[in-house]
DNA sequence: ATAAAATATGACCGTTTGGTCACAGTCAGG
DNA sequence: CCTGACTGTGACCAAACGGTCATATTTTAT
């Protein structure tokens, strides 16, 4: 974590810094960023930066935690639709995904970039940090989704997780893309995006993919229906 | 792609550099390879690597050539079931990719490496390098699953191919790592895949997913059904 | 054997990297 | 006003970077 020295700064700087370190890291992740960049971007010297910071990984991890807080700022702006089912759950997480990438598209790539570099990474699961979308957050969502009788009791939760996992940070891209002209309204707020219509036909096209798979006659689940 | 001077090299000098260059992409990427490393890593001097190359984009594109070369001379091993239906195709296309992680860990590595960034570029699709799990790939694979009948008819293509690009690409690691001991068996090729039971209820799960989906009661495909 | 063409080499170049540190400035307490 | 603790600074460092090129060596053609 940063040093009480970077926390005491005054608001604006702070943000000064915050946001270079964002712009960096978005643009060439943890791995490709550059003190020196940093520092240029940021318009401090380079002493400061080693009296703020203990490095790379410091800053990362920083900016991370503000990218966290701020997914969850906009989440409280939805309703939490709490109660539903896991499927109505599911849906409303990748509704605020869509979101965060359009108001905050350098904070979310750098999460999903958090989430490649800690799959290849052989490091110990970070379990005091249970982060939206990482691998033990979706198997307990399908763990407690079978408790529920919500999921099929076939489902290898680990397997599935995976699963939703690389749909949960590959596909959203990809959803905001489809929107087309649909994005610049919702991302000025001038439209919500539980109305807008190609939106939640997107949404719904992907969670029934989700719900109900691919296949025309989807066997197993006949097996299941049967048994 | 290299120049002739390059190809015209001893079989053993090439295969030392191209070693190194898959051991330092493996380990870097593209982005964080490193000149004197390669040639540091391969025994030649500067000089020759850039007689040899144009530079590191090159060495990955000759890389990519070489792992897409020794996969498909994998999956020719493996009896192609052709004229089955989509989804044995995908189970087998999903065994090719197991076998080719435990045999050629690097250049999967690769792969996959170049599959993430081919997401975050922008760069127009390479449509004359049209790849195995590449988004056009399997956008037309479920195009066919469609006309054939296999795949439902209100399958959104680019989304499912999103999905299934991402499970092609992110799940194959899981499932090696939890083939457990088995892994070392089917490396050495002591024992068939698809006689392996493990990788086989593996397989099972994860194309069970794909098909019929995760829900206990999956309500679109009611309505399909009912149509 | 000789000339010509192709290939191999590593010292060297300017630039950028992460990191340090002696010094200058600021600010609060006495 | 003085002092001591905290904060800011950029010149400076060694190391590594990508890239060049004059020279040496090998191969080929005559």
């Amino acid at each position: 974590m940063p040093t009480k020295t970077f926390l005491n700064l005054s608001e604006t700087k702070r943000a000064q810094i915050e946001n270079a370190a964002v712009r960096e890291f978005a643009r060439n992740g943890l791995r490709g960023a550059s003190v020196n960049a940093l520092v240029a971007g940021s318009g401090i010297a380079k002493g400061s930066y080693y009296q703020y910071f203990s490095g790379m990984e410091d800053v990362f991890q920083h900016i991370l935690s503000i990218a966290r807080q701020k997914k969850l700022a906009l989440a409280n702006t939805l309703n939490s639709s709490n109660g539903r089912d896991m499927f109505t759950y599911l849906r409303w997480l990748f509704q605020v995904e869509i979101l965060f990438e359009l108001r905050e598209p350098e904070l979310s790539a750098i999460e999903h970039h958090a989430f490649l570099e800690s799959l290849n990474s052989s490091a110990p699961v970070d379990e005091n940090a249970p982060l939206i979308g990482g691998p033990s957050f979706f198997n307990e969502f399908l763990a407690q989704g079978i408790l529920a009788d919500d999921v099929a009791t076939w489902v290898d939760t680990k397997l599935g997780a995976h699963l939703l996992g690389a749909a949960y940070h590959l596909l959203t891209h990809q959803l905001v893309v489809r929107l087309g002209e649909s994005a610049e309204t919702l991302r000025s707020g001038k439209a919500d995006i539980r109305e807008d219509p190609l939106a939640q036909s997107l949404l719904d096209n992907l969670m029934d993919l989700l719900e109900a798979g691919l296949a025309r006659e989807p066997a197993i689940r006949k097996d299941f229906y049967s048994k």
